[in-house]
DNA sequence: TCTGGGGTCCTAGGACCC
DNA sequence: TCTGGGGTCCTAGGACCC
């Protein structure tokens, strides 16, 4: 027997989310209706388009263009700002009428999950009539829409997801895929992004029925092995499962950041380094590791990135040590000019309680302990409670990044 | 006036060892 | 001074996702 497979996935999330709430709270336009889209702050040099409305879609404004432009293509579009704290409440009300059509739900990010409805006709009925009303349960009760993918894989799943937007239920089972996805353009294909598009375009390959019939010894020679993996895309060829929580265990930490002017003193740089550690630590710490990999990120006015990491046999959740690590990676890294962002990125996790070695390090045990109270204070009266004093007037933030509870990305690959 | 922040996975090339 | 190849580890960078 087949297996079935949904793919819920918010329309417009941020933005539909955020109309949804002004509504609730006695707005009298709604944002979908109007060129309006969700952006960070422009002030501090954060100024992107995270989601828009199908309004301003209609002026060509894209999803990661610059705010500065966005309002150059629609002067009176509407700016939302950021919050983070409404799309998990969003997210989680979501997740939980999911649960109610199956116990198999993978959420695959914050506006995106997976469903195994395999099995479930008995209760809810065939596959198409269920999305139906899970898509009109979620409409009515949490007040957006969300479309609604059915097929016997998550990929296919996902690309049916994708077609007509908003608030729809498609399918592309295997024998719809000839007249569904093959006529789709190439980069709209899932794991077809910037860089390879071009690729396949200069092999005379523009749809993805293209890339389905392309010879695969030239994708094998011209992609090595990712050929082969979308080649298996574009034919609807994915057997991964529908993993429920089994969430996998972390990889890495980091916190990256623009900074709302360009640093160009060590001083400075020294100190959004150490608010990016804080963060870092105090994260590595809830989660109960150490790392043993440390690598650090600028960025300078042009845009460009580098980065330099490196390994060390004693794993390290103090934030004094992953700061002093980092800043010597950073110092060896930096050639002076002016950055625009910076990152740290910690890796190559090790459990706490398999670790014994700095237990019986007397003058670590003393931070550790500081540490720990910073912690538990800043988790109850929040992150900015508690802050270094080398803060104090030099217009940077004491902290950074994360403050997203316990939400965690899954890998971008099924 | 330029383009955020969080992830995972893969690969190329060099170092080093046998 | 010149001659191998294989395996593993490490680093930097690039690919993709939302």
């Amino acid at each position: 027997m087949n297996n079935i497979i949904m793919h819920v996935d918010a329309n417009s999330a941020y933005l539909s989310w955020e109309a949804a709430y002004r509504l609730q709270k006695g707005a009298t336009v709604d944002l979908r209706n109007i060129p309006s889209v969700v952006g960070g702050d422009e002030q501090s040099r954060h100024g992107i388009v995270l989601a828009k409305s199908i309004p301003a879609k209609k002026y060509d404004i894209k999803t990661g263009e610059a705010l500065f432009t966005a309002r150059k293509k629609c002067p009176n579009l509407v700016v939302a700002p950021v919050r983070y704290e409404l799309y998990m409440m969003c997210h989680n009300a979501m997740i939980n009428i999911l649960r109610d059509f199956s116990p198999k739900v993978q959420v695959y990010s914050i506006d995106e999950a997976f469903l195994d409805y395999t099995g479930m006709q008995a209760v809810h009925g065939d596959p198409v009539s269920a999305a139906y009303k899970l898509k009109n349960r979620i409409k009515n009760e949490l007040g957006f829409t969300v479309n609604v993918g059915i097929s016997t894989n998550k990929l296919l799943a996902k690309m049916a997801s994708e077609l007509k937007k908003p608030d729809m239920v498609h399918t592309i089972f295997p024998e719809e895929i000839k007249q569904k996805m093959w006529p789709l353009p190439v980069k709209e294909l899932f794991m077809v992004g910037r860089a390879t598009a071009p690729k396949l375009y200069r092999l005379n390959i523009f749809t993805i029925g293209d890339l389905a019939n392309a010879d695969p010894e030239l994708l094998k020679y011209r992609l090595k092995s990712w050929g082969k993996l979308i080649q298996d895309y574009a034919n609807g060829i994915e057997d991964s499962p529908v993993s429920e929580n089994a969430r996998p265990p972390i990889k890495g930490i980091g916190n990256s950041t623009t900074i709302p002017f360009d640093v160009d003193s060590m001083d400075e740089a020294r100190k959004v380094l150490l608010s990016l550690c804080e963060m870092v630590g105090m994260r590595l710490r809830q989660a109960g590791f150490s790392a043993k990999l440390i690598s650090v990120y600028l960025r300078n006015s042009d845009l460009q990135g580098k980065s330099h990491q490196r390994k060390y046999e004693a794993a390290t959740d103090d934030t004094y040590n992953i700061f002093n690590l980092s800043a010597q990676l950073m110092e060896e890294l930096w050639t002076g000019e002016p950055l625009r962002g910076m990152g740290v990125q910690v890796s190559e996790l090790v459990p706490n309680d398999i670790l014994q070695v700095s237990m019986f390090d007397i003058p670590n045990e003393k931070r550790r302990l500081l540490d720990q109270s910073i912690d538990d204070i800043r988790m109850k009266h929040g992150p900015k409670s508690v802050v270094r004093s080398i803060f104090i007037n030099s217009g940077l933030s004491p902290i950074t990044g994360g403050v997203i509870e316990d939400f965690k990305m899954m890998s971008s690959r099924f």
